[in-house]
DNA sequence: GGAAGCGGAATGAACGTTCATTCCGCAATA
DNA sequence: TATTGCGGAATGAACGTTCATTCCGCTTCC
C-alpha cells in the first residue's frame, strides 16, 4: 500500500503537470485529484487550500532548481565555465524533472505566490544576476540589463524543451550544444 | 456620447490589457466590464461569449503584427536587413500596442482558441520561419529549429519590454540597438 | 410613441472547500 | 491464530461562493 508521503507526492506531481500543462487558474481540484488518484477531500489533508499547494509546489522545484546550479558551480572557473554549469543545470534539472523549469518560468508572479516564494524566487534571480554583473564588469558579458540577459537563457531553453516534448525536434547532445553555443552568443561582449 | 464601435474598442481594449496582465482563465467578464466601463450585459451585445471575444482579440493583433511585419520587408535585401527589419517590426509594434505582444505570446495554445485563430497565428510562425529557414539554407543563420530561434527572439523582446514597463530599465535608442545586436548574434551563423 | 442600446440584477453551472462517514491496518484480547 | 475495537487516513456528497451568461426595465434617439 501506499505511504502517507507517497499521496502527498503524488498530489505535487500531478499538480504541476496541470499547472505547468493549462496554467493555475484553468486547473481545478478535482482534476488533480483525479490525476493523482486521491479523493478531493484528501488534497485537503495535505495542503490548506489551493494556493498554499502551489505555494509549496513552486518552492519545492525553485529550491530543487537553486540546490542543482549551486552545486559545484565552478566559483573560481573562467566565465564560460560557469556559463556552461548553468547551462548544464537546466538540462540535467530538466531531465530529473519534466515539467518544472516551465512551470517556474510561467508562474513566478504575485497574486498567488506569497512573500516566502517570491523571495525564494528572487533568491534564484540574484544567482543567475550575480554570475552576470560579475561577467558584464569582467568585459565577458555584453552590457545590458541582467534580467534581460536571464530572460534570453531561461527563456530559450524553455522554448527548446517544449518543442523535444511536442516532439517537434530530438533533443540531441549536438543540438543541445548548439543551443549553449547560441545563448552564449547572444549574452557575451563580442569586441 | 459614444459611438457602437467605440463600446466594442473599449471592451477589446480592456481585455487586452486584463488577459496580458492576469491571464485569460483569471479575468472575469465583470473586470472586463468595469474596466471598460460597460455594463456586463453589453459585453454580450458584440461577443457571443468570453471565448469568442478571446479569439477576436487575438485575431485582430495577430493580423495587426502580421501587417507590420510584411509592410516594407526588403524580399531582396540581406539576411541581416531583414532581420533588423523583423525587430524593428516588433518595436514600432509594440510603441502603438503596449500589451498586444505579451498577450499573443502567451495566449497562443489550443484549448481556447479556435481553428481559425490558431491557422492565423500559424501564419505568423511561417513568415518568422522563413525567414530563418532560408537564412539557414543561405548559411546566414546557425542551423537550428526555426521554432527555436523564433522563440529567442520574441522571447528575448518581450522579456525586455516588461522591464521597461515595469520601469526596470529604460528603453534608449541604445538599448534597443544592443538588444537587437544580441538576438542576432544567437540567431546568426559563426564559422 | 416606438425601436434600439444599454446596464446590472437574476440565474444556473461550476468551482473550492467542508464534513459526516467509510475504510483500513494494527494492537489488544483470548 | 482468530476476533474485536480503535484511531487516523481517505472519501465524495453537499455547501456557499463566484463566475459566465441571460433577461428585463430604463434611457436615448428619431
Amino acid at each position: 500500500m501506499e505511504t502517507a508521503t507517497n499521496k502527498r507526492e503524488d498530489i505535487l506531481e500531478a499538480a504541476l503537470v496541470l499547472f505547468a500543462e493549462r496554467g493555475f487558474d484553468a486547473t481545478t481540484i478535482p482534476m488533480i485529484a483525479t490525476k493523482a488518484n486521491v479523493g478531493a477531500g484528501t488534497i485537503y489533508r495535505y495542503f490548506v487550500n489551493k494556493e498554499t499547494l502551489m505555494n509549496q509546489l513552486f518552492r519545492e522545484y525553485v529550491t530543487r532548481f537553486l540546490e542543482t546550479l549551486r552545486s559545484g558551480y565552478p566559483d573560481n572557473g573562467t566565465c564560460r565555465q560557469q556559463f556552461s554549469h548553468i547551462f548544464n543545470s537546466m538540462v540535467r534539472f530538466t531531465l530529473d524533472n519534466e515539467h518544472a523549469l516551465y512551470f517556474i518560468k510561467t508562474h513566478n508572479r504575485p497574486r498567488v505566490l506569497d512573500e516566502e516564494s517570491l523571495a525564494l524566487y528572487q533568491e534564484l534571480l540574484d544567482f543567475t544576476r550575480d554570475f552576470f554583473e560579475a561577467g558584464i564588469e569582467m568585459g565577458k558579458i555584453r552590457r545590458m540589463p541582467a534580467n534581460a540577459l536571464i530572460a534570453i537563457v531561461f527563456g530559450a531553453f524553455i522554448q527548446l524543451h517544449q518543442l523535444v516534448r511536442e516532439g517537434a525536434v530530438e533533443e540531441t547532445i549536438e543540438l543541445l550544444r548548439d543551443y549553449e553555443e547560441s545563448c552564449w552568443d547572444a549574452v557575451r561582449a563580442h569586441e
